[in-house]
DNA sequence: AGACTTGTGTACCCTGAAGTCAATAAGTCG
DNA sequence: CGACTTATTGACTTCAGGGTACACAAGTCT
């Protein structure tokens, strides 16, 4: 029988972005994972662990995704506009970031939700600076007013603040020319 | 005896914003807001329903003190960068901007939320863009790569992102230099 | 195959969240 | 000042969230 962890954590990944840590029950949990509740709290200790793993697990898959659409030859600004619509989730599911949702429901009571997300938006600002670097040594990238560290950090915000607006239903076109003019802060 | 209801709403407003919509117990806003349970639910129906004049009073005073900032002579960009310092709350309590979590927390799930926040949003937007229009016009700003309406987008995205990594408990100067990156979007 | 270990599922428990209500205090008006 | 009305309270109820315990099934070792 040994159901796969893995697999049970992709499906909590699922239940907490849609609904967030607080609202979703043990109940929730049983019914779309597919466990009976016993081996949830045998394998996955508390509620919190299982939240804690489906933040990690989300957030590897999610640099995972970036670095892999960053790389590669060719011009580095249409690629970094996709990722940064991909990251906002413009369109999708209209749930947002999972990150940056559980930092704004317990970032500031919650020292390891936070942690997992600085890490996150670490690593994410690092790929975009990276991802500059390599557009102004190629020369796609002209201005300099500023280092790329900096404009990375205003990358960052601005996906971040995209993926709030676009869960309060605004139009993806919008939020796709705020992107593009986010993208100036290069 | 009969208390005040605005100054009840007042100290609401803290409490959501410090805790959160579902991490509020009703106890939690007796014991803060000086009144009985029963007095609660008289005047304000439910918890939900608090929750919500919660949000309303706070974006009113949000939008009030925006306004009044950005308004007055001289150069408009300052006013603009300190305006965006202090919606995005650097520095502050490490609590974010209350509605930003809101929308964050329940925003896919509870309408009402989401059209606060909708509103809030579209306000500060537009609040940004007259500003910049100002600033274009009085000759401070040069650029017009686009329409203030995008760039003023890009403003409001960077907020909203900012004040979420304002949680994680980035370094204040970090996200100082993120604003100033974003505001090359104009 | 049989004893043993580990994984799984379900019935159960307990605490505290959310909300109600009857008693009481304050306020009002002739 | 006294009858009446309205506001406030805190004890009480209910119900679900979060977790536990135990019985049972599956896999393992010899």
């Amino acid at each position: 029988m040994k159901f796969e962890a893995e697999e049970v954590v992709d499906k909590a990944v699922e239940v907490f972005w849609r609904q967030g840590f607080a609202a979703t029950t043990p109940q929730n949990l049983v019914d779309e994972l597919g466990i009976g509740k016993g081996s949830l709290y045998n394998t996955f200790k508390s509620k919190h662990h299982l939240f804690e793993l489906s933040l990690r697990r989300y957030s590897a898959k999610r640099v995972a995704a970036l670095t892999e659409g960053l790389e590669g030859p060719g011009p580095v600004l249409p690629r970094l506009r996709e990722a940064m619509r991909t990251l906002a989730g413009i369109g999708d599911h209209r749930f947002g970031c999972l990150i940056v949702n559980s930092v704004a429901e317990l970032g500031s009571a919650d020292e390891g939700v936070a942690a997992v997300a600085k890490e996150l938006f670490g690593q994410i600002e690092k790929a975009f600076r990276s991802a500059i670097e390599r557009g102004r040594a190629g020369g796609e990238i002209t201005s300099r007013n500023r280092p790329a560290a900096d404009s990375a950090g205003a990358l960052l915000a601005a996906v971040i603040g995209t993926s709030v607006l676009a869960k309060t239903g605004s139009d993806p076109a919008d939020l796709n020319r705020t992107l593009d003019a986010a993208l100036q802060a290069i």
